[in-house]
DNA sequence: CGATGGATTGAACTGGTTCAAGTGGAGTGG
DNA sequence: CCACTCCACTTGAACCAGTTCAATCCATCG
């Protein structure tokens, strides 16, 4: 029905969410069965989200591209649920991974007239798509939607500085505890509760593209981390978090028997 | 006079450029002597722009800290003159430098309640500096203002990407090249005309941090790519890039007699 | 002029890569 | 239900780009 409204599963925005939720609609997504919170909460005259009448619905299987590197950015996309992969490529074919994107997140406004990334599903996904260019109109008409993706935005940029640091002085072991917790965090903001069982959509070659790693590598550390008994390995898969304070020391660089 | 206004020397905000010329006025600084832009053009009953009463002006001199790592992010800062260094750094001292700042350039948005990293001067600067909760609340009653600031906070975005690519994928000296061609690149914009004499006020071990490298390996490539002939060294803060498109191909992964 | 501190150069070292060889588990089909 | 295949993951061993440690150079400044 309202295939407008956006998953936003935890208040992922910061400070901005309690504000919004004054004036944001929740609806149950006919999609995957859980509680939606629309973007935009203005109605237009039969009732509907104002939203709505400009999205379309988009359906991507594991591996299919949704936009890629040079293709023209109008769309904007906001995934319902499943994995996506953000990553770009220099010419030789060597890859960095920017962000992996779940349900709630958005993608396709960080950019001028063209994409600067390839998006690819990891999972089944199911998309909901805007043609950007009306919903850029759309800002100045309705501030609550303008503030919203800046504060997304903005709530991105932090944690590509973050990033920024982790690829460039962080140890390969430090990389994936960081990592680790980072995906931890996630995983308890979309399932609402803290989680130390921690699923892993993406393959070792896109979490060592991520990090700045090559396989091999990742998976040195993954069997590192496991000896070591800070995390449980059930399939390459899924992780169980044994121990967050340590992980998080040696996510920052602290001591602990390597 | 009009200390609100803003240095914005090239069309570095890309296609919001055009759009926004239209209401924003230009004015020279008596700073600087040279053109900016006032970042808002709503004027109040005494003719002043709507801003300048909430700005203040700031100086300081090389090495002093603009906003450390842990102060209440209270103020959105816009540099008038001078360069700044912006960083992050891990408990035990290692450094990663997120980004260089000149005239023109906003920061202090990008975070929540604190700063996520640290703002210093690298030269003499000067600063204006706002209240960062009353400028947020201007966003809904200037459209004009928040497209502004917006549309920065995606550009940055977007070249905190490409930055990612860098240091997770480029070996030394394509991220030597790189970074001389960015530096280029905000020259001639500052400038307002294609310049191939580059000045860097920031020392090697910045240069260092922001690439994730040591100073000596810095050093050599300095040194490789001088001997090669594609730049000229004079000094150590100033270069001239004597083959653009050779340094373009090498910062690309493009192979090059090396 | 000597002192100070950034920049350069040299030489040994190493974390992570590269290349190469297993391993295991999910899917297929007989 | 088992055998076979495929492909992602793991493991091992040699290698190397960039680091580390240690001089040395050189511009600036009191």
């Amino acid at each position: 029905m309202n295939i407008a409204s956006v998953h936003i599963p935890g208040s992922k925005i910061g400070n901005a969410r309690s504000k919004a939720n004054k004036y944001l609609n929740q609806k149950t997504c006919e999609g995957c069965a859980s509680k939606h919170i629309s973007l935009c909460n203005v109605m237009d005259n039969d009732g509907l989200d104002i939203l709505s009448r400009l999205s379309s619905d988009l359906h991507k299987k594991a591996k299919q591209i949704i936009c890629s590197e040079d293709d023209n950015a109008e769309y904007l996309f906001n995934i319902r649920c499943g994995a996506v992969r953000i990553s770009k490529m220099l010419p030789d074919g060597r890859r960095q991974v920017t962000g992996f994107l779940f349900a709630g997140d958005f993608f396709g406004l960080s950019c001028e007239a063209q994409h600067s990334y390839t998006a690819e599903a990891i999972t089944p996904v199911n998309i909901c798509r805007f043609p950007r260019k009306k919903i850029l109109g759309l800002f100045q008409e309705f501030p609550d939607l303008n503030e919203r993706v800046f504060d997304m935005t903005r709530t991105e940029l932090n944690s590509t500085h973050a990033q920024m640091l982790l690829l460039g002085r962080k140890t390969a072991k430090e990389k994936l505890c960081s990592f680790l917790l980072v995906m931890r965090n996630k995983t308890s903001l979309l399932e609402k509760r803290v989680k130390d069982e921690v699923d892993l959509p993406m393959g070792r070659s896109d979490i060592a593209d991520y990090l700045g790693l090559t396989v091999e590598t990742v998976s040195r550390q993954f069997t590192s981390l496991n000896r070591l008994g800070l995390i449980k390995l059930d399939g390459a898969h899924r992780v169980f978090l044994k121990n967050i304070e340590r992980l998080s020391t040696m996510a920052e660089g602290g001591r602990t028997l390597s």
